[in-house]
DNA sequence: TAAATATATGAACACGTATTCATATGTTGA
DNA sequence: TCAACATATGAATACGTGTTCATATATTTA
């Protein structure tokens, strides 16, 4: 009994080929999760879910050190996760990209599931 | 006119580090969107989204080589995202998280509204 | 303007990991 | 049992990147 149809298999292939995305959007989807998926980072933005903080006290919240805490930042920005906006001394950052939230949020409960 | 007000985001913080997940559980919540954050793995998720397939015509459907897509389709099925079962010589396999087929489905979809 | 404070940045280092090559394991049919 | 086929796996390599340290930049206050 060949539960394995090769024709079938081989076509299947084919078609799968014919509507995948470009090597490139593929790129950009995994960059998105690339992001989001390194702790320190992921930790910043839970920190940011509850609102704008500034480095300093964000860098306390997630109990970081100011230059690292920074540097993510850099990358979040970039990605356009994150955006800040300056108020005297300081810098103020923000969740600007509320669909990663929305994962975020998913894969918590995920694993909230679980246990 | 001190927009930032120090005592308020001082408290902030102190609320942020409070409902702040554990550390293990960030890493787990990283983990998972670090599996599907590499494009050679993403690639072979979007062509499992369209069902079962087994190693061979997977790896023709994703134009990769043969044992990256194995070593692949390990930590995939080590992280339970996908299951397989044998047929003969071939063992196919399949989704078996579909949770992370919506995480993907959405960042198409985000990638899709920006251009 | 000088000093203090807040944030950003560059370089160096350490570490994880994707890919490749060679080969092992497991399955089928003769 | 042997040959052919399908898949898995170990080791080596190459590469990206997170963290740290030192320092630069920018803003406020005295």
């Amino acid at each position: 009994m060949a539960e394995c149809n090769i024709t079938e298999h081989k076509e299947k292939a084919q078609a799968v080929k014919a509507c995948m995305p470009s090597d490139e959007k593929i790129s950009e989807m995994g960059a998105r999760f690339k992001v989001i998926s390194e702790p320190s980072r992921l930790k910043i933005l839970l920190a940011l879910s509850c609102g704008e903080l500034c480095v300093e006290h964000l860098t306390e919240a997630v109990e970081g050190n100011q230059s690292a805490v920074s540097h993510q930042l850099k990358i979040l920005k970039d990605n356009k996760i994150v955006k800040n906006r300056r108020s005297g001394k300081n810098i103020l950052y923000s969740v600007s990209d509320l669909h990663v939230l929305t994962m975020i949020e998913m894969a918590k409960e995920h694993l909230d599931c679980d246990e």
